[in-house]
DNA sequence: AATGAATGAGGATTCATTCAT
DNA sequence: TATGAATGAATCCTCATTCAT
């Protein structure tokens, strides 16, 4: 029992190691729940090595966060190639975005439900995960506006709602893909285009779905 | 300082106070950073007393988890007229559902994220109001492919991924309400509405939104 | 769940429904684990109620010591003929405790183990208990030389001694006889008879077994 | 005033130190009054070592019932010499029982009144324990028996009883004499030796003490 | 580069006991 | 006679963090 004295291994690879440990356990145990005995003994380093490198929970926790969002960023970015029609990048990228979390399901909580759920300094930190994701989705409205030469006439803060719609949608998707066997990146990917890009459509063709003029407006 | 000695009173209105409290506390702090010190001292009574109407912290939360699910559910249920066409009823729930979150940005935060974070026993509890959320968006769509006498041709798995994808947009449609100044209640349930409806219909005509068959797929 | 609130009833018979549910708590779970609450919910009264007639938590371990002291002095006491030669009367006297120890444990793991376990005052409550046995035994051996014509020419040392090992003999196997099923009250009886008097009487004899005297001595 | 900060110690040494303090506080106070902060401040050291050491409450308790009980038995094993006739090892192994006991009295407290007291899992480690005494007294009744050419005809149940008996009186006969200055572990042995032997030298001769055949029986 | 030894601070929970009625 | 409402004070235990080597 206990971790054999460990072999001297140069800084960076050592840091991967005991950021992979603490993603795993942040992410099954939660950020409070999760101690930083269990991420050493599970880094297979002691406790003090943690600290040097990493500097306190906190830290360590960010360091987490920061690793990744990147991850998640990179493999949609990597997927979305820029000349391809509008609804073909969202197509890539969607696919891309739930093939990756259900490959690192720790690291999607992490993301999607601990970082959330803990304050500051770490609500921060995935806001900004949140606005490059609707800021792509934003972007990809505007695109797709541009191809039908249409002036979708949309008000910004519209289309902010539109595309925070857009990526809770995404979210949502995801922890069901996670949750229910045999539904694929690719069929959640699917139901989320249905879903959302017709209604898209409609809204720039100006055929917008219009409220009641009722007493409670 | 110090609390003054509470005064009596009768038992079921001291445990309001104390969930009144404990919401408060959960909601902000989060499920294992509030402590039942701080829950106690806000509700103004010592904590034995506490734990002897509630029993312990998991049962506390649960107890919190329990009466904002319900608050929120009836809030919806009492908006939504049996009778109307199936958008007119989504619409006016969807209202209720934005008003109710943003009236109680507390029981919202623990309902959408403090119980996910947390594990068992509070995941099943939310799942449960979840379930109820997906199944009433469930009974709309099938309402509203019986009102344009459509025979909707969509296998359940999809209409499940779409009724989770409305949820999804819609829980994240309320964070953004509230953390973003300006926005009503009314403005968030269009959005989703204009988001949604269209695509649903579109998808209920028959007109699906096909993916390419690629190489990746 | 819940006592109805209790009937009125004479202080005397409330007094010892609460001793009755004091020594059984007292007994199965220990003087420091039971619980006040146990026991008054045992007794089917309030706690303010215990509080008022039996004043604290010490004074009701003390009245429950007191009151098992009592019935099992009383009904070995019972049991001895004071006419009778004194093997008759010790035989009567064993065949009592053995049966009293039998029929009531709670009370008998009370003045064995609790009230010698927790310190004083409780100790010394049993201490005089203790003392009355001793007394008793002591006063047989007496008789007993006395019936034989005989000087047993022991030290008053010497019979305390032995008088303490009968003693202790007599709880072991009270204890042992209450664990191992079928062994009845007069079988542990005849077994310490056995036991005791034959060496008790060799003493008398005057042929003591010798140690021998070696280095150690 | 307070424990100024315990100097840098193997692991081994520290472990004992606790011990010793658990055992000295667990013999005077009780299993329950006892409290670890009293424990790690006796010991010179901070309550998070003794857990990080110890483990719990209950697992210290465990260990110090287990040295206790070991250190017993080494004592009484290393002073009974295989090789000589039955009532001389009994006496050399009752010398050593009263002479070990008189020396830790802490230690006796605990094994004869604590493990007994706070039910498992304490008293299956002590009853071990008792199960050693018993075999060692049944065993020796055997061999005076086989060097008296006897056939003791004894049915078992008889000798458990005797050497219960036996055990009991021992033990009894320890806090007495740690009880009262000036009797000595040599006396008390004598006096046990007295008591017993010559008991179990008539049983074995084949005249038992017999019970009157009395209505009660 | 790496760790065994050590702790300050705080958190959940329980309990004997009292007050007001 | 009897109780529902309430608490001060402890107790067990855990954890992030540091020091000396």
């Amino acid at each position: 029992m206990g971790a054999v004295k460990a072999k001297r291994m140069p800084r960076a690879v050592r840091e991967q190691q005991m950021l992979d440990a603490a993603v795993r356990t942040f992410g099954r145990r939660g950020y409070m729940a999760a101690s930083m005995d269990e991420i050493a003994e599970l880094a297979g380093v002691s406790k003090p090595l943690v600290y040097l490198y990493l500097n306190s929970k906190e830290d360590l926790f960010t360091a987490c966060i920061r690793r990744e969002a990147r991850a998640l960023t990179d493999a949609v970015r990597a997927a979305v190639l820029p000349g391809l029609p509008a609804d073909r990048q969202l197509w890539a990228g969607l696919r891309a975005f739930f093939t990756h979390t259900a490959q690192n399901p720790d690291g999607w909580a992490i993301l999607h439900l601990q970082a959330r759920t803990h304050g500051e300094p770490f609500a921060a930190e995935v806001a900004a995960l949140r606005e490059e994701m609707v800021a792509f989705v934003t972007r990809l409205i505007a695109d797709a506006a541009r191809e039908a030469h249409r002036d979708p006439d949309l008000p910004e803060a519209e289309v902010a709602g539109l595309a925070e719609a857009l990526v809770g949608a995404a979210e949502s998707l995801a922890d069901w893909a996670n949750a229910t066997p045999g539904v694929t990146a690719r069929q959640a990917a699917a139901t989320l285009m249905n879903f959302a890009w017709a209604g898209l459509g409609d809204l720039m063709e100006g055929r917008p779905w219009t409220p009641p003029a009722d007493a409670e407006g």
